[in-house]
DNA sequence: AGCCATTCCGCAATCGATTGCATACAGCCT
DNA sequence: AGGCTGTATGCAATCGATTGCGGAATGGCT
């Protein structure tokens, strides 16, 4: 275990200060220095192989070059994308980050922030926030950077950057209408998610705009965006007489359920019932009958979201905004089709 | 911005001296106690809010309670299952995890681990390494504890986690062979990885003991584990006069890649030519024809690899396994029929 | 009552880098 | 030549937590 060079190493090995070492490898300090100190210095570090302890220089300057990211679950293919937009952003920028997991659930939650503030970090992006959010709330109140992707917390200010869900869902359910659908229903998602209240707000006001009937039975709240959820929510549908002849889900996953369902039912999407859903996370193309769903941009989300983060980071005072949306977009597969004639 | 609470404030409110206050708050400084003091210590802390700094104690102790992990590419979805198995025992035993993604480029992954080491890491768990790695191995050599999962470091006792590679191409070849298929191709993977290089060797050793005839057009070497390569490796297998039955894939995207080009020449899978895959990635089971391929626990080697690297980081003079392998199986879907007749 | 052993706690150094302030030296001007 | 400005570098405190060492106090024992 050979032991690390320190700024105290180089100082001794070439005769100056530790000081003014610290100078020379500081890009601020090295203007009230000799270049030929400073080449010096350089030389020496190179030489022996220093490596800048970051924690002790964090101590002394209150930053860690570190960023927290907070995500539900790394194994749920939408978020992936979004963590590596944030990395590569962050890492350009000389930073590194701390993922993890909450599972939504919020005492986990709680611990991993306390985990992460421990770590010192600057800035925090949440991906997990929830609609009502006191943890993250209160840790953007302490004056910690936090931006929050994807999701929102309600009645607060931290910035976030998401996708246009309201957008999506007028999508989607436009396409439906055109393709001749009057009874379409929505598989919501759960309804302390931002995404989830957004998405069903929408729902229920585009088919306002288009003056659909919607009986009560038109949507289904999901407690999770899984498969198994959509199954469930989709199997009510089934049983209900109002017949819906389209559903418009909240999230891919819950749409790959319903198709299921669907299926299991001996019925078949589109043929008897055409289906969407929402992000158009991987493998979707390939998956029969290819579905119908709207494209977010969740690399952009995650970069966007780490450059507003960095923003916040090294200036206080610049001035961010309170909310980006980005566009979404359309992908026509083969899970819509015109109804079937009653 | 709230300063943060330190020792010496709590030291102040309750008139003890701060060691008093950092024992009180430590397991093991307990016992040097009385037991009323400690009580009041903890009370004081809970009440006044104090969180740890541990960047404060990782500077004095040379212990940050953080594990740096390095993966090729988080959206891949062969990773984010042993990140998160990784994650769920680190979290449990107080660590946190700095994830970096080298995308398999030697200079980032140069500059990641430097920047994992700046930040003072405890351990690395590397499931991006090469064969011949000597980054990582000069991390290893430094004395500090590197666990590889899923691949392994050639020529180094660098402790790996992975999966039975050699069992499960036997596993697959010889399911073929019962099959009745006797031309069996291989698209193998990047052979500067240890799985492709254990994987084409399993291959080559079992057709031996199949005695089946294996004409160097058998072989096909990609350069990347993705469906592009896949593509373009089957499609010179489909070029070939040999005209194999069957094409087992180094993995499951090969595998997927190979699929679809046998569709662009009007062939079926599996009725024309057989195909299986490596790893089991998700989804799988709802793409057409549903890949027979090889299920690895990627969770689970992601939790012992973090295990393992627990044990050295907390006792370094631990006898820890070189290396550990996880059984594997065939998983049977619709990829795979008998061989036409000729 | 006196002495020793223990227990409990304070003192101060330490980890490595940063930075405001002090100092020394050079050069320039008159 | 003297003084002044300015620049290049050194000094030392600091960030917050940890820990070896020493000292005080307590209790027990004879």
């Amino acid at each position: 275990m050979t032991k690390p060079i320190t700024l105290k190493d180089i100082a001794k090995e070439i005769g100056v200060h530790v000081s003014t070492v610290s100078r020379a490898l500081d890009r601020d300090g090295q203007n009230s220095l000799t270049p030929e100190v400073v080449e010096r210095v350089r030389k020496a570090a190179e030489r022996m192989g220093y490596r800048r302890n970051r924690l002790a220089s964090g101590l002394r300057t209150k930053r860690t070059m570190t960023v927290g990211v907070m995500i539900p679950d790394i194994t749920n293919t939408l978020f992936p994308p979004i963590v590596r937009g944030v990395d590569r952003v962050l890492e350009d920028a000389g930073y590194a980050s701390i993922i993890v997991n909450t599972d939504g659930i919020a005492e986990r939650e709680e611990r991993l922030i306390d985990a992460l503030l421990e770590r010192g970090v600057d800035g925090i992006i949440d991906a997990a926030a929830y609609q009502d959010d006191p943890r993250i709330k209160g840790v953007a109140d302490q004056g910690i950077p936090v931006v929050t992707v994807n999701r929102q917390v309600g009645n607060s200010s931290i910035p976030s950057v998401v996708n246009d869900d309201a957008e999506g869902v007028r999508l989607a359910l436009n396409y439906l209408y055109d393709k001749g659908h009057r009874r379409i229903a929505h598989i919501a998602g759960p309804q302390d998610l931002s995404t989830s209240i957004t998405r069903l707000g929408a729902f229920e006001a585009a088919a306002k705009d288009l003056v659909l009937e919607l009986p009560p039975a038109a949507t289904i709240h999901s407690t999770r965006f899984d498969e198994e959820e959509g199954r469930r929510c989709a199997e009510e549908l089934l049983r209900d007489s109002w017949n819906c002849t389209a559903i418009l889900c909240a999230n891919d996953r819950l749409a790959l359920g319903a198709i299921d369902q669907i299926a299991r039912h001996g019925l078949s999407c589109p043929d008897d019932i055409s289906v969407t859903g929402f992000n158009d996370v991987p493998f979707l193309d390939l998956i029969p009958p290819g579905l119908t769903t709207i494209r977010v941009q969740q690399d952009a989300i995650g970069r966007l979201a780490a450059e507003l983060l960095l923003k916040m980071v090294e200036d206080s005072t610049a001035t961010i905004p309170r909310t980006t949306i980005l566009p979404v977009k359309l992908i026509e597969r083969g899970s819509v089709a015109a109804p079937k004639a009653d």
